[in-house]
RNA sequence: GGACUCUUAGCUCAGUUGGUUAGAGCACUUCCUUGACAUGGAAGGGGUCACAGGUUCGAGUCCUGUAGAGUCCA
């Protein structure tokens, strides 16, 4: 066995392990009869994409939940993949060939695909490298791309057969439309932002009245030469007889307009008049619509006015042009007004430029299964945790809207649609669309190709991601399903991701999962996940989001160089309670680093205590414990023991994952190193108690490591290997964890019985050696070893005290406790165990030792009248549970007791 | 405007069906290089649990309202 360095070095041992774990293809799902299956699905990051605090925490839990369900046995498997992305990535690489000064569109479709892929094919496996680095223990051999050609087909498949139902449709309507992408949007991809702005007060001169006006409010007085008449409420007494007359549009080729009634105006805003601008303002559009009028679009795909805006305007960029238009109004005498104002408007996501709504011919999805996503979370087939999201879901799944599925973009799927040579596509009807002489939808495109023109834009990016759960299984393809062991590893168990894209990915992959999967069974055979997990999101220490722009996001990998992939794992698990926003708070991550030291440091004092015996399975290490030789420490460690298994096993189930952290940290930090290390240095020099010693300590080691490795994979298994519990040659994942009730029907096969008199006993003298160090520590000798202390007890007291002595004067850090019948004058202390005293040489400052001693009988004195008070209460007594009233009454005898012996002892000071 | 979350020690947060004297990590003070670990050990200071009501024998915990912070949806 090499011998444990002084300190855990984080760096080679990551690399060793992980190599390894590679070679030998540990993380392969693999279907085995008998055993259950638990899988996962990775939230696919954007093959763009690099590894950022927030993919920590969340691949963090997916690989402790992996990890775990190794340990039990499960046939366990995690597929891990990338996603195309396309606007992000399309945006990035044409980011890169500006450089270059090339212009996506010179290149043309074809070349500038080839580009993409090449750098696809450079940097799109960025991080799925840093995801190893963290020792994400993922199915690399089913590494997925929703590019690839298999996955590809599912995404097309899907779209022809939702075409062929009838689902997806074509149509010219509003849509959020990103003037820096030039592509429509869906609703979910625009962020609502408040901005402050400005109102303009403009008015409206009357045809017939010359000198009256109509005066409207607008934010947007660069679209006036788009305005096609100005709306007012039907029962709005101001406008009633003015109903039919003309106003003069103040901006823009000169017309006449309507003033017409429609009662979606709001008369509380402004004056009750509203501009009609059909081309810029969905709700327009649709006033629009209701009255026939037509639809003057002033604005370009790229934001700039056109000439319909009038040859003062056309040309300038939308902002410009508010501008101009506001001064050209001023100077007509239109601009009445003008005021501060802030409103929300709606923001493209990834561009982060104000939309356009916009009208265009997109494709749409009227979405499918949507009752049955909402059953499948109200009946909990699928749960979500926390609960509260699927309030959320509910919502938005019953405020539904279709989704806009189509992007004007070159990279992703493109929509396998062809139009016959000729055909004016912006004609098409709804019965043309199903006339397959017009339009062909199919996988293969048509049979003459030569005769048709494909439809050239692409699927939005989470039109194949909502297929993940099974399209990285092989799905359409049936021999690829089998293969990937569909059928055992759907439904996938626990999804893991943000809530931010709870409508983007989650709600839609159940719909797709309901849709496509085992046809004709029940929900929970259809449902993609059984589990979502919702993490919270990663801010910084100010409380803002982590970004790029903000330079606020520490760098994962400079993380793992200075702390180690499992402090840092450890630290952001423990940093992270269920479902609430985290601060990020890098000593959190320190403290997980010297977690790992500390567990390095108590295995390396194993080594040194004594030679390993038989540590490579549970049994062997039970058989070598000797009950007989128990002492009430080792009795109370392995009762810590089985609670703290307990503990970590609730938390898995029930996903608070940093309880589990915090559980073993607590145990193993204050149980075991801060007691059980301690007394056995004493139980060490006993040939007597040693063999038993060391027993407890693999034992309690090996169970240890087991419950940390799925947070802490690397340390965990170098220290496993380091103290042979394992097999040579076996990972610790090839070891079935024990849980606790396996763990003490095993022990109790070995005539092992935990006490529980003596697990209490346990508490008494830790309580003891706690009030002698304090003694120590007020009276300034709290560094020396060779103090003596005296004891006034009862013989049965005592006998615990002694049976017991040498690891006391240990943990006292004391040479002697003699018992005395009568001690006087010493600073003392009242413990369960019997009257402490600090017997100094030196004079003691009795005024001071009298206040400390009346500090305490004081508090003592409140409380007992606390206690009292609530005892002699009646509706107490009567009311509250026989043991809470027992625990109270247990209480006041103790503290009356203690109350008694302070006094003595300050009586004693004279 | 609607929904949800949060407000506990200087900081960041736990606190699971209401039940002894409200905890952790970090920071702070004092002391200790004792043969696993100074990435450590010992002791200590620090909280009217946002506020106001209510329910209850008993409220950090349940209910109502108020204030502030945040998220999502319109």
């Amino acid at each position: 066995m090499a011998e444990i360095s002084k300190g855990y070095e984080s760096r080679d041992v990551e690399k060793k392990w992980y190599a390894a774990w590679q070679a030998a293809h540990a993380f392969a799902g693999k279907v085995t009869p008998g055993k259950e299956p638990y899988s996962i699905v990775i939230p696919p990051p954007n093959v763009t994409g690099v590894l950022t605090i927030g993919h920590v925490l969340n691949n963090t839990l997916q690989d402790m939940l992996i990890r775990r369900a190794r340990l039990e046995g499960k046939s366990a498997l995690w597929i891990p993949g990338t996603d195309h992305a396309g606007i992000a990535t399309q945006t990035v690489v044409e980011r890169e060939l500006r450089k270059e000064k090339i212009r996506r569109r010179d290149l043309g479709r074809e070349k500038f695909l080839e580009k993409v892929w090449a750098w696809r094919h450079e940097k799109g496996g960025i991080i799925l490298e840093q995801l190893r680095r963290l020792g994400a223990s993922c199915d690399w051999d089913r590494t997925q791309f929703t590019m690839d050609p298999h996955y590809s087909k599912a995404v097309l498949s899907v779209f022809v057969d939702l075409f062929a139902k009838g689902n997806i449709y074509r149509g010219k309507r509003m849509v959020n439309w990103c003037p820096v992408s030039l592509t429509a949007l869906s609703d979910e991809e625009v962020i609502m932002k408040p901005v402050t702005g400005s109102m303009y007060h403009i008015r409206y001169e009357l045809v017939n009245f010359p000198g009256r006006y109509v005066e409207v409010k607008t934010t947007r007085p660069e679209t006036i030469p788009g305005d096609v008449a100005i709306a007012v409420h039907p029962q709005d007494s101001r406008y009633a007889e003015l109903l039919g007359q003309k106003v003069r549009r103040p901006l823009g080729p000169t017309a006449e307009i309507p003033l017409i009634a429609d009662t979606a105006v709001d008369r509380e805003f402004g004056t009750g008049a509203l501009k009609i601008t059909p081309a810029h303002d969905k709700a327009d559009f649709e006033v629009g619509q209701r009255h026939h009028l037509p639809i003057i679009d002033v604005l370009s795909a790229d934001g700039t006015l056109n000439e319909l805006a009038g040859p003062e305007l056309a040309g300038l960029d939308r902002f410009a042009g508010r501008k101009k238009a506001a001064e050209l109004l001023k100077a007509s005498g239109a601009l009445v007004a003008e005021e501060v104002y802030a409103n929300n408007v709606g923001y493209s996501e990834r561009a982060d430029v104000p939309i356009e709504p916009r009208l265009t011919w997109q494709w749409w999805l009227r979405y499918p299964r949507v009752e049955e996503a909402k059953a499948a979370v109200r009946a909990g087939h699928i749960q979500f945790h926390p609960e509260r999201w699927s309030k959320v879901y509910l919502h938005w799944l019953e405020n539904i809207q279709d989704w806009c599925i189509s992007r004007q973009l070159w990279w992703g799927h493109r929509i396998p649609v062809w139009y016959r040579q000729g055909l004016d596509k912006e004609k098409l009807t709804e019965a043309d669309l199903r006339d397959p002489t017009k339009v062909h939808v199919s996988l293969d495109g048509p049979a003459d190709p030569e005769n048709w023109v494909q439809e050239d834009d692409v699927l939005d990016t989470w039109a194949s991601s909502w297929l993940w759960p099974f399209a990285t299984m092989g799905w359409p393809d049936e021999a690829a399903m089998k293969q990937a062991g569909l059928d055992c590893f759907y439904p996938t168990t626990t999804l893991v991701t943000g809530p931010d894209i709870i409508f983007f990915w989650v709600a839609r992959m159940i719909m797709a999962g309901l849709e496509y999967m085992r046809p004709g069974e029940s929900l929970d055979r259809r449902i993609p996940f059984k589990h979502v997990y919702f993490t919270g999101i990663i801010r910084d220490a100010q409380g803002r989001k982590m970004s790029k722009s903000l330079g606020n996001s520490p760098d994962p990998l400079d993380l793992i160089a200075k702390y180690g992939a499992d402090g840092l794992r450890f630290g952001i698990v423990s940093l992270a309670p269920q479902g609430q926003d985290i601060r990020f708070q890098e000593d959190r991550i320190e403290s997980g680093k010297n977690f790992c030291n500390k567990l390095w440091n108590a295995c390396r004092f194993r080594q040194m205590s004594g030679p390993a015996g038989d540590n490579s399975k549970l049994t062997t290490i039970v058989a070598r414990l000797d009950p007989a030789r128990f002492d009430a420490d080792d009795h109370a460690i392995l009762d810590r023991l089985l609670a703290t298994s307990r503990e970590v096993n609730r938390c898995f189930y029930e996903f608070e994952f940093s309880a589990a952290a915090q559980a073993l940290y607590g145990f193993f930090w204050n149980d075991f190193c801060d007691w059980y290390v301690e007394v056995s240095k004493a139980k060490l020099q006993e040939p007597d108690t040693k063999a038993n010693c060391l027993a407890i300590q693999d034992l309690v080691l090996r169970q240890t490591l087991l419950l940390l490795h799925p947070i802490i994979p690397f340390i965990t298994e170098e220290l496993w290997s380091l103290l042979g519990y394992g097999a040579p040659g076996t990972f610790i994942e090839e070891t079935r964890i024990e849980n606790a009730s396996h763990l003490a029907s095993t022990s109790l096969a070995h005539g092992l019985v935990l006490d529980p008199a003596a697990i209490a006993s346990v508490e008494r003298l830790k309580n003891f050696a706690l009030q002698a160090r304090v003694l120590k520590a007020e009276h300034n000798v709290a560094s020396r070893r060779d103090t003596s202390f005296f004891v006034t007890t009862t013989d049965a007291d005592w006998a615990v005290l002694s049976a017991n002595l040498s690891k006391l004067l240990r943990m006292a850090g004391a040479a002697t406790v003699v018992r005395r019948e009568q001690v006087d004058g010493a600073p003392a202390a009242v413990t369960q165990l019997g009257t402490l005293y600090l017997d100094l040489a030196s004079t003691v400052d009795v005024g001071a030792e009298k206040v400390r001693l009346q500090k305490e009988v004081d508090a003592l004195a409140r409380h007992i009248a606390g206690t009292e008070a609530r005892l002699s209460n009646k509706a107490f007594t009567d009311k509250a549970p026989p043991a809470v009233i027992e625990g109270a009454r247990k209480q006041l005898a103790e503290q009356q007791a203690k109350h008694a012996e302070f006094e003595r002892l300050l009586k004693s000071l004279g």
